[in-house]
RNA sequence: GCUCGAAUGGUGGAAUCGGUAGACACGAAGGACUUAAAAUCCUUUGGCUAUUGCAGCUGUGCGGGUUCAAGUCCCGCUUCGAGUACCA
């Protein structure tokens, strides 16, 4: 009998339905383990061999865990909101409700043929009312909580507002857009609208003003991770910056959260640090300068506090409200000059050209180290986003200032001992300080630098500052708050109409707030989102219930939002719904979270790592300290799997002909690359047939073959429906089965790697299966027999047992293949068709090929399935049988390792680990005091 | 520019702590079975020299270093990839 993969992995998907042998309940007598993927956003162009990888990589471990006893929670949903769908309607009129489930049944299809064992009862859709319920429910609690940076939570407003009422902004440390001072009265007699207008300033959902990422062709606003290199990460539009009012979340408010986290989470050091970047700590001093002949003062901020001898010049943003006050009449037509210039440029126009820009704005700053006047420029390389927006400039050690101050010929002052700064600034924080102050010259203050290291002169600048009372102390981060209004239809509803002008939030109890339909998917003719089509969209709060725009009163019917919500809405908290995915009265029961926890394994993509990956963290933390889940961190450890990159062909058309020349063939014509589909090649030989027929202008195609082939070329580029290289894996399965496609994305090399697809190969795992297939049934049919395994199979066997084991728990999945290949090719040149050996070979192998492997195990004899038997512990003893090897150290701390018969005396394994090649010249000169052989086997070699 | 990571045969990739580099697989070459093909099995396969005998030299991007011993550790480069970009 030959393995039949197409019946076998059809059976048992029927069977695994059937008896629902996936679904998962809690279960408080067993462990708790959580294994999730990222949920795909269901494209129309379907699956192909890249997308499982990470899939198939979790699935392993989730039957692992599974066989290892724990209660494994492994679900699989869809993020179903998104501009495709939406950009498709558009041109289509298509709805883009229609075109994702379409998708999504699609995507389903393809799944549901590799596998995997989710327990699909739990699945989610970000775009079904019954989820977004919980999405719109959170955007609420955020919109009624302010961060209270004294007890370093989100607090209710109405805390707040008690605060206010009670001491005004006295005593009040709360995360907020700008610093506001006022007292209990003034809050008192504020109007309605008026507190409204203040509360914003610290809500987590506020309505802000703020220059925004805004997209012309796609007509709306992105946040900072959706924005690469000035164009939008989606369709590679520009990307301009604009003022606008929009919904933001306060996402920095839980910075210093976010970074300390990272120290607690099990994730790799890169993702880390590219998270660490983009949060982007920075821990520096504030110092204020004054105005010359002025009142006025300005605060700049500085990670170089040991450089305050050293400034020569300060620089203001070109945005900054600074610098119409400053700037002197004499100047000022030249600065507004600059003002306008630089306005017109783009983000993307400033990073192209870098040239080196400003004007001076006549007056002076007093340092209060030094007490020099120095002159205030303004110029474009001051971001008015960061710091203060004002800085003071050291050229000798900034790169930047150095530019800025040779382009203009401004002083530059070296406070380092030997550095030179006649080519480039010094910017290494290392050396001795000196010039602080000058010699020679009468000092200002009484703070002495020179001779201090660069670390120390920092500390010693921060507590004269601190004493002075000349600035503080201040850490900065480069994260900012989330921009979370999109001008798009496509997304979830905002549960927000508004009142005078100001925001409210719709009763909680009438959640889920349900998109509305609109005749038009694109901008009304006034500019409005999409949803300015809709007809019945206005709230009437008696009612409780959306009515039609006509019975807008403003009295009791108001107009509601128009904006829906972003991409990383719907996917912030989905893990969590996971864990109680069909409750009407909660995101997640208190019984299901303290079950489920969180995440213990998380696989996907390090795309997200900026944007998915840090706003799920913002949104659990929040969460958190709201009390509703358990855990402050979402994803313990964290799995990036590679991208699978395409793997293309090339045929060569000589120039003018319709002939095909053969890769090595080709030097000496005139030859177009031409790419031609994976599909009709076979380790990188064309199948001349299938491409005359492949296109009409190749029916006639001639060809130039090496040895009777057609040879192509062969490039890794992106998989894309361009470049013909997409492979689907509908094609694999049905061509090798599902067992052979899991085994070879694994067999294909590390998890972690990004690596192209290529095809070619995966005969060898195939064979690999039809060999394991070979042990259970010879030409007689059916062959296993109960007899006693012999001393070779049982080490056979425990050999795989320990290394599968061990890669397993590494996520080393291409090694444990390798391994079971070693273990079946033993096993078949010893003939073994032994129940013992068989048995739990086939156990071990289930995560991998779990439909060959619950085919087997029901063949020998077992009733239930093979998800639930126990995983084989390895004996160390059968591993010993023959051989053993010596660790073998000298002095106890140097070692090789030494491969002995297992029956060899003491002093025999004494005497060859003395003469053992390697260490034998070395020892030749020096006398061995001591060879002790202790019981582990470690052969200790003292030396006199 | 900065940060992080990588570089091993024709190819994908192995190689716990520094301890016989190239596991496993693909491809290739030769052979067995077969009328033939497919499938299956066997042998060889880093390079160079030798080969009806054994073997020898060389070899993990480049140049140094530490060590009895380096793909692995240290210093300096080159190339590629990822992230980030006037963040003071």
């Amino acid at each position: 009998m030959d393995y039949n993969f197409r019946e076998i992995e059809k059976k048992w998907r029927e069977y695994w339905i059937a008896n629902e042998v996936y679904r998962v309940k809690e279960n408080p007598a067993r462990p708790k383990y959580y294994v999730l993927d990222m949920f795909p956003y269901p494209s129309g162009a379907g699956l192909h061999v890249g997308h499982p990888l990470g899939y198939i990589a979790s699935d392993i471990y989730a039957r692992y865990k599974r066989l290892r006893g724990f209660n494994v929670l492994h679900p699989m949903g869809y993020d179903a909101y998104g501009l495709p769908a939406e950009q498709y309607a558009i041109q289509t009129g298509q709805h883009p409700a229609i075109t994702t489930v379409k998708n999504i049944n699609r995507y389903r299809e393809q799944l549901d043929k590799i596998g995997f064992c989710f327990d699909w009862d739990r699945e989610v859709r970000t775009c079904d009312p019954k989820y977004y319920h919980w999405t719109q429910w959170a955007f609420q609690k955020m919109f009624n909580s302010y961060y209270d940076n004294a007890q370093g939570q989100a607090r209710p407003v109405a805390e707040l507002v008690e605060h206010l009422q009670k001491h005004g902004t006295e005593g009040l440390d709360a995360a907020c857009s700008e610093e506001m001072s006022f007292t209990a009265e003034e809050w008192n007699a504020m109007g309605e609208k008026q507190q409204q207008e203040t509360l914003m300033n610290y809500r987590i959902a506020y309505l802000g003003e703020t220059m925004v990422n805004w997209c012309p062709q796609l007509g709306t606003v992105l946040a900072n991770d959706e924005v690469i290199e000035g164009v939008s990460a989606r369709g590679g539009y520009p990307v301009v910056q604009k003022k606008m009012r929009q919904w933001c979340l306060r996402v920095s408010a839980y910075a210093q959260r976010l970074l300390d986290g990272l120290e607690t989470v099990d994730w790799t050091d890169s993702l880390k640090e590219t998270q660490r970047n983009w949060i982007g700590r920075s821990e520096g001093t504030e110092v204020r300068f004054r105005v010359k002949d002025s009142d006025l003062e300005f605060t700049i901020f500085t990670t170089r506090a040991d450089t305050m001898f050293g400034v020569t010049f300060m620089v203001l943003a070109p945005e900054s409200e600074l610098v119409a006050q400053v700037t002197t009449e004499a100047q000022r037509a030249e600065v507004e000059a600059y003002l306008d210039r630089t306005k017109k440029r783009t983000e993307r126009e400033r990073i192209a050209d870098r040239k080196v820009t400003g004007v001076f704005t006549g007056a002076y700053a007093i340092n209060p180290f030094t007490g020099d006047a120095v002159p205030i420029w303004v110029s474009d390389y001051v971001l008015a986003g960061y710091g203060t927006g004002a800085i003071m400039a050291v050229p000798a050690h900034d790169s930047r200032d150095y530019a800025f101050a040779k382009h203009f010929g401004l002083p530059i002052v070296p406070l380092v001992e030997g550095c030179d700064v006649s080519e480039e600034s010094f910017d290494a924080k290392e050396g001795i300080v000196c010039n602080s102050p000058r010699e020679g010259v009468e000092p200002y203050c009484s703070l002495n630098l020179n001779g201090l290291s660069i670390k120390e002169a920092i500390a010693a600048t921060k507590k004269y500052v601190k004493e002075h009372n000349l600035g503080r102390v201040k850490v900065n981060y480069r994260l900012r708050d989330a921009i979370f209004s999109r001008q798009r239809y496509w997304g979830e509803p905002f549960p927000v109409y508004y009142k005078d002008g100001m925001p409210y939030m719709i009763d909680e109890k009438k959640l889920p707030l349900e998109l509305p339909e609109v005749a038009k998917f694109l901008p009304t003719e006034s500019g409005e989102p999409p949803l300015g089509h809709a007809t019945k969209w206005a709230w009437d709060v008696a009612k409780g219930e959306v009515v039609d725009n006509t019975l807008i009163d403003n009295t009791t019917v108001f107009p509601l939002e128009l904006n829906t919500m972003p991409g990383f809405a719907g996917s912030s908290a989905y893990y969590l719904r996971y864990m109680d995915p069909h409750n009407d009265e909660a995101l997640v029961s208190k019984e299901a979270d303290a079950y489920w926890q969180n995440v213990d394994l998380y696989v996907g993509g390090t795309e997200h790592a900026t944007g998915h990956l840090i706003y799920s963290r913002f949104w659990n933390k929040f969460l958190f300290d709201l009390g509703i889940s358990v855990k402050e961190e979402p994803f313990q450890k964290l799995i990036n799997q590679g991208m699978i990159q395409g793997r293309s062909n090339f045929v060569y058309r000589i120039k003018d002909t319709n002939t095909f020349v053969s890769l090595n063939l080709k030097e000496g014509y005139e030859v177009t690359p031409l790419h031609v589909d994976v599909n009709i090649v076979s380790n990188d030989i064309l199948d001349i047939e299938a491409f005359r027929n492949w296109r009409p202008e190749y029916k006639d195609a001639e060809f130039i073959l090496e040895d009777g082939k057609y040879v192509c070329g062969w490039a890794v580029e992106k998989m894309s429906k361009s470049m013909f290289n997409v492979v689907n894996p509908d094609v694999i399965v049905e061509k090798y089965g599902a067992d052979t496609l899991r085994l070879y994305e694994m067999f294909l090399g590390p998890i972690e790697q990004s690596k192209p697809w290529d095809t070619n190969g995966i005969d060898g795992v195939h064979r690999f299966l039809k060999k394991l297939w070979a042990l259970f049934y010879g030409k007689d049919g059916w062959q296993v027999t109960d007899g006693e395994p012999t001393a070779e199979e049982l080490k056979a066997l425990h050999k795989l047992i320990k290394k599968v084991t061990q890669d397993i728990e590494n996520f080393s999945y291409n090694t444990s293949i390798s391994a079971f290949m070693i273990c079946v090719n033993e096993l078949t040149s010893l003939k073994c068709n032994k129940r013992a050996i068989l048995e739990q070979l086939i156990i071990v192998l289930a995560p991998f090929a779990p439909h060959v492997a619950e085919e087997l195990w029901h063949t020998l004899g077992h009733e239930t399935t093979v998800c639930d038997a126990p995983w084989p512990t390895y004996n160390e003893d059968y591993l010993k049988e023959n051989t053993a090897v010596y660790a073998i150290s000298f002095n106890g701390k140097v070692r090789y390792n030494l491969e002995l018969p297992a029956d060899m005396p003491k002093e025999e394994v004494e005497q060859a680990a003395i003469i053992h090649e390697n260490s034998a010249k070395w020892m030749a000169g020096k006398s061995v005091k001591k060879v002790i052989v202790v019981p582990k086997k470690i052969v200790n070699i003292v030396i006199g």
